[in-house]
DNA sequence: GCCAACGTTGGC
DNA sequence: GCCAACGTTGGC
């Protein structure tokens, strides 16, 4: 089981609207990286909802509940994915940038490193930090 | 509001 | 194929 992260702008679509929908298609991602990853996505896999933009925080918590798909809003000659991911929870503690910047297990995250992909992998041991930090 | 990082586009 | 110009993302 492979944990993910998803960044999204609340303002456009938050945790909340997730919640509120309950399941949802993730698409308009428009980066071969982030294509990439969504295209591996097994059903199960968990995804971390992290919001950016004012809160800038891992919000919580969502799991892939349908496999890569053509993105439904691209052209069909273009080959863009979405995924469906469902609600799971929202922490009661959601983990701020500021928190992981000074975590050390954390440095080397790819939210870190490549502080632009708005889809990710995490390593296990940063999904288990992270959610010990929430208090899950 | 600014700027760094990064991707894309277009001229050569 | 290189690189300058430009657009976008997202933190500060």
């Amino acid at each position: 089981m492979q944990y993910w992260l998803v960044k999204t702008e609340p303002e456009s679509y938050s945790l909340s609207d997730l919640k509120g929908h309950g399941e949802e298609i993730w698409d308009g991602v428009r980066n071969f990286q982030a294509r990439n990853f969504l295209e591996k996505m097994n059903l199960g896999d968990k995804v971390f909802v992290y919001h950016s933009g004012k809160q800038k925080a891992v919000a919580g918590l969502a799991e892939v509940s349908g496999t890569a798909f053509p993105d439904p809003n691209s052209n069909s000659d273009e080959k863009w994915l979405a995924v469906k991911i469902k609600y799971l929870k929202t922490f009661e503690y959601p983990v701020s940038l500021k928190e992981i910047k000074s975590t050390a297990a954390l440095t080397n995250m790819m939210l870190i490193k490549q502080s632009r992909l708005s889809v990710m992998p995490l390593q296990d041991d940063e999904a288990k930090v992270i959610l010990t930090m929430a208090k899950v």
